[in-house]
DNA sequence: AAAGGTAGGTGTACGGCGTACACTTGTCAA
DNA sequence: TTGACAAGTGTACGCCGTACACCTACCTTT
């Protein structure tokens, strides 16, 4: 009595706990309103407490992204380079989706992880075993860019989405200033009878973009690519 | 004497001048550490005066980039679409060049002020314009991301640079580990004699990339693209 | 059993941040 | 002359990350 105190014995934290706690908590309320003390009070500690098992809430965030990059199924499935590249980044989506803030945390760090790098060191992998030379490799996955991890480029899309909650008048006034992008918009759900649908479908979206790349990274490396007069 | 109290007038601030020291600010110290207060200081007034020009700090970066986007030169070519928006895409890569923090900064607003979305309807009108249909212009415009400003897909060259100041020992046990993300690292820059170069040449990278999506584009529009089956 | 190191959790405090709100002040129209 | 209005000020609040000194429970060594 006199040693348990009157409190029940904590289980302890480790870096482990206190980042699955930091994942959970962004993936509710998202990584902008993640701080140390909120991270602190879920688990029921005292913020300085975290400063044990993580050097600062950038280490966090790197520490974040690994455990997100841990869950990417890496099974391989061996049947040429293009369908096992666009499996694996299909995966990479999948999981990537259900964190939606980790594609601003990746693309924000600035120093890879050993998680991060292994990733990559696959990724590159793939392609040297179809026969891409380390040129070629290295071009691809540089245009691959951010697509390596499932993220879609958000940049396009919001609009469709906003004018799903604009009154007609201001609609109509939008539709004179921006033709084009109206039109897109008003396509985007066609099958759709209100105004303007929800938007249009990512993962449609997603995998068109996906198969241009590989389409034209296959393209390259069928001709015998070669970086031609540049350096 | 007594009117003009012991300071000279100052030029009275006005949107236009709280906007464009932000920028300047950004461009000097990057933006995560661009703060109100800092701003103030800088224009030589309290911090609660700049709340007489913007809302708050989300419409101050809403405004910063209104400065940049507007910065990016929109003359128009005229010789086929696909040169039309090579150039205006590399336009828009050299005004962004200038401003690294630009790229995070459009990735992050959700809303698209008229700035923005006037850019983006032209960049769609430039695809109408060469006979492609709206579903296909959807498509490729998501296909583009945030490559249609310029931006370089950053994820991958980082761990090149990196390797710059590490020592041989940790170089070493890296290349057994990660093989072939090394193995391109080192090539990345092999007419320079030191272990690793400073990176690559990032302009042909985005380039290499940009034209790859381009000749995709084209070669869908060539052989009638329809969304195939899909919705 | 005593001593002492160590890992993990605590409490306090500091400087920075965005910004609400009430205020002064300078300018110009009526 | 008045008095409305736009521009700038001052104070204050509640957040944030984290430095630093501290306690405390446990483990090892003797």
């Amino acid at each position: 009595m006199a040693q348990q105190r009157e409190t029940v014995r904590r289980t302890p934290l480790s870096r482990k706990r206190v980042l699955s706690a930091a994942v959970v908590l962004a993936d509710e309320s998202g990584v902008e309103s993640l701080s140390m003390r909120k991270l602190a009070q879920e688990l029921g500690v005292v913020p300085m407490a975290l400063y044990k098992h993580v050097a600062n809430k950038e280490e966090l965030l790197d520490g974040m992204v690994d455990v997100i990059v841990g869950e990417i199924d890496t099974g391989a499935s061996g049947e040429g380079w293009k369908s096992a590249v666009r499996q694996r980044v299909l995966a990479a989506r999948q999981i990537l989706l259900r964190h939606p803030w980790a594609r601003r945390v990746i693309e924000s760090r600035t120093n890879k992880s050993p998680v991060v790098l292994e990733y990559m060191d696959s990724m590159i992998g793939m392609f040297q075993a179809g026969g891409f030379s380390v040129d070629l490799t290295h071009h691809v996955m540089h245009a691959m860019g951010s697509r390596m991890w499932g993220f879609t480029q958000e940049v396009f899309d919001d609009s469709a989405n906003a004018t799903a909650e604009i009154s007609p008048t201001m609609l109509h006034a939008m539709a004179e200033k921006y033709p084009h992008v109206m039109e897109i918009a008003m396509r985007a759900d066609h099958d759709d009878d209100s105004v303007v649908g929800q938007g249009c479908d990512d993962q449609f979206e997603f995998e068109f973009a996906l198969d241009l790349l590989l389409d034209g990274f296959e393209r390259l490396h069928e001709q015998g690519w070669t970086s031609t007069g540049r350096r």
